[in-house]
DNA sequence: GTCTATAGCTGGATAGAC
DNA sequence: GTCTATCCAGCTATAGAC
């Protein structure tokens, strides 16, 4: 009955982490004092001091949490697409790794505070973020680098690379700005609801990435066009 | 001799424009103080009361001079590309729509402050931007999504919506989010080189537009799967 | 572990001289 | 228009009682 995450009985480590998250995402990092976090989370301020040792340590608490519920979702899936020893097609790797970060539903409340939080601090803190975000993700992300170029053998690997940039692209601004595109189609286009958005997002992106190689004089081999085949 | 935009001889209110513009670009909103502003400008920060009626008044009237700017730029060039009554090209409307965010160079230092901006404050301060975005963009955005529309009459409307959507997501994260993608290629892959970025984001581009309706039951004339044609 | 109380700082705004 | 001086709110962090 003393298991780590029990949901009625919560610590106030757990509730502090909780509530910060929440307001994180919502008001940002300098849009939330640590009196808001502790006052929401029903606890003494005094208590972000004692367990995080102050406001950036809490922040870095929830945002490395955070990245490892997404990254293990992610790698999850990938795996569930490559059982029996199977290349994931493009569109399962797509899917892979958009999925978790469109609903990271399965946590509570978590839901795409993620990207929110990391939007916030590479604006407000971006020094103290760059490490975490590499930290957390640079391993994950080459991983899923190397699932796309399997997928895609007619690509430099700068290719790929810079359609994994466009699509973070899409992934972010879909989390962070979806008031944009919601109000311009009346209501119509939702991109805070992750099924009507996979089923744009995803057809869009396997368009993307199959496009042909931008590479100038494509490097893939030697120099000239060299298409397809090759690589490892 | 004293005509608006004197380069050596700017007025304070011209100074602490520039110097908000840059530092809240890198800085943030709450990153940076009035007197850290007045301090890079060289003027006293008590006139950031006197000629803008605050910080807050002085970030919008940034950020608004600025969209002005990239809503002429990119409508210029699309006029260019419509010369003579012609129809611009799929390639050649997203150019138009990308290439001054990429390069905001014809104006001063202005560089990509601008998506900075807008993702700092949508991060910071949403409540306040949200109605600057639509003060200046929607009138813009629609003229675009129109253009958009006419190369691809394959798509319901709502399919350019989200496109749309997604290509902004690719703008805005290469302006903010550079630094992931160029360590991953250990600096062979710059969001921050214009031309480099337009070579591959173009081609990505045009094939995920190109890309057949993802729309559910494609309503683009009653039901069934309505494919082309139609449409105004 | 949790609380109260407060120290110590920083920032936005502004009154009023020039 | 520009400056100095200052007020006051709000924050983080922490010392120390329980």
């Amino acid at each position: 009955m003393k298991s780590e995450a029990n949901q009625v009985d919560q610590t106030s480590r757990e509730k502090l982490m909780k509530s910060a998250e929440h307001l994180f995402a919502e008001r940002g990092y300098d849009g939330v004092s640590v009196r808001d976090i502790a006052n929401d989370a029903g606890v003494n301020s005094a208590l972000v001091g004692y367990y995080f040792g102050g406001k950036e340590g809490l922040l870095a608490e929830v945002y490395t949490q955070r990245c490892g519920l997404l990254r293990d979702e992610r790698a999850q899936l990938l795996a569930e697409y490559s059982a029996g020893g199977k290349t994931p097609s493009l569109e399962e790797v797509l899917e892979a790794f958009i999925t978790p970060s469109l609903e990271s539903a399965r946590n509570g409340e978590g839901r795409r505070s993620l990207p929110h939080i990391r939007s916030i601090l590479a604006a407000e803190n971006s020094s103290l973020l760059e490490k975490l975000v590499a930290e957390n993700f640079d391993e994950s992300s080459k991983i899923f680098v190397k699932a796309l170029g399997k997928c895609l053998p007619h690509l430099t690997h700068e290719d790929v690379l810079w359609r994994f940039h466009f699509l973070l692209g899409t992934i972010y601004y879909t989390a962070t700005g979806p008031h944009r595109i919601k109000a311009l189609s009346r209501g119509r286009c939702d991109p805070s609801d992750p099924a009507a958005t996979k089923e744009e997002l995803i057809p869009f992106l396997v368009a993307g990435f199959t496009a042909p190689s931008a590479a100038k004089g494509n490097k893939r081999r030697g120099r000239g066009r060299g298409n397809g085949t090759v690589k490892s």
